[in-house]
DNA sequence: TCCTTACTAAACCGTTTGGTTCAGTGGCTT
DNA sequence: AAGCCACTGAACCAAACGGTTTAGTAAGGA
């Protein structure tokens, strides 16, 4: 009867623990909220593949194995849920997209550089960085929290590189006077084809050799415009 | 259950022929076809904003200002509305972008580029350009058909930029042994940056000294990629 | 005058949506 | 044993969906 009380409950918390305070699990508790990463992983999939509109909460709780109380008990409504499983999907990917640019392994400047290039190309080209990347253009139009997270995203990778830069200019080897736009260039000419293709066409996962194509394209670009001349 | 009959749908007639063999227009009749026009200007700009899931054909008969039976009269259903909205569209912006590389004023071949890149980027950052790669991306994983159409505008623009280079190839100036690569990265070059705050970040349209930052750094890490050595 | 043609507003149909409620269940602790 | 707990499945709701039907209107040609 007294229907309408429904406007306090609208700001969900976001905060992931209405779960048990002694968790269920059989010994340590190795997954410490196990149904939440469960429900996030089932939307995750299902957003991926449907797009939020196209996606039903039903969907969600079905991939998930979970029942639509539960679903709505850990996440409010439909958006935040969203929301978190973009959040921890970003998350996930960010911590992948620096590993790519951080191992330098060889002192040789353009050596060190090939190698980046091939780890930044086989990450961008991977299922689920394509996948990620849908997601945030389909969906950030109407949710611009949303682009923000990925655009900052990019950007931790964007500093990471920039350091190796930088590190290579104090060696006298790169001459930039531009390092972000420098930064930005060596990223989007990894993207070269393979990303294009991967999101228009649904080709099959390059080969390693489309990989070293590009990642050496690339690089040869790349240095020629930015090596210390004489 | 039966969720994925979407294949055979995207091939509708896409010919919009059901209006009257008489055109009921005043004289000669200017716009051939006024109403399907205006219905598929109504859908592209509500498919844009929305999505096509969460687009409602009573949504986009109220922007077209026409009446919902019309509406299906012209288009069998959602789907092929969608598919004729979205191949509408290429076939504008295809012209667009096609003219952006073929107007090549200058003789000098770095001026030349330069004047491309700038209309290029100029071209991709319109909010039109935006727009519809926002589209492409987000619907072309359900309807593949709609990514080949847009793969395919890219292409032509590729090949007038290719037709560019083989010039000036002939003409001493360049030195490229692949093509379809060095094309590629001139045109992901001219996306650095602007492209990426455009689709995330809901940035205003850059300046005109933006895409001039970015067209000089395209062409001028382009340029010393490619141009012939002694 | 009457018929036809293109159109409209509005009601309608069956289904699905996001979200809630409820009765009940298995495992824990005390 | 009793109570608590997170959880389930199914039913339920109002709203919105894609799509169709209906009744009616304005214009043109005979």
């Amino acid at each position: 009867m007294d229907r309408d009380q429904t406007v306090s409950m609208m700001e969900t918390v976001l905060d992931v623990t209405p779960a048990p305070e002694g968790t269920t699990d059989k010994c340590c508790g190795p997954p410490l909220n196990a149904k939440a990463q469960r429900i996030l992983a089932g939307a995750r999939s299902a957003f991926q593949e449907l797009g939020f509109e196209g996606t039903s909460v039903d969907e969600i709780a079905r991939r998930a194995g979970v029942s639509k109380p539960t679903l709505y008990s850990y996440f409010g409504d439909k958006q935040a849920l969203f929301a978190a499983s973009f959040a921890d999907q970003c998350q996930g990917e960010a911590a992948l997209a620096l590993s790519s640019v951080d191992g330098t392994s060889s002192d040789c400047v353009e050596t060190a550089l090939r190698d980046v290039a091939r780890r930044v190309v086989a990450f961008l080209v991977s299922p689920s960085a394509i996948l990620m990347f849908r997601s945030a253009v389909a969906e950030s139009g109407r949710f611009p929290a949303l682009g923000r997270t990925y655009f900052e995203t990019g950007e931790t990778t964007k500093k990471g590189l920039i350091g190796l830069f930088h590190k290579a200019i104090a060696a006298g080897v790169l001459a930039i006077d531009d390092v972000e736009l420098a930064a930005d260039q060596f990223l989007v000419l990894c993207k070269v084809d393979l990303v294009h293709k991967q999101l228009f066409l649904q080709a099959e996962p390059p080969s390693e050799a489309d990989i070293n194509r590009v990642a050496e394209g690339a690089v040869k670009l790349f240095f020629d415009g930015y090596r210390k001349r004489n």
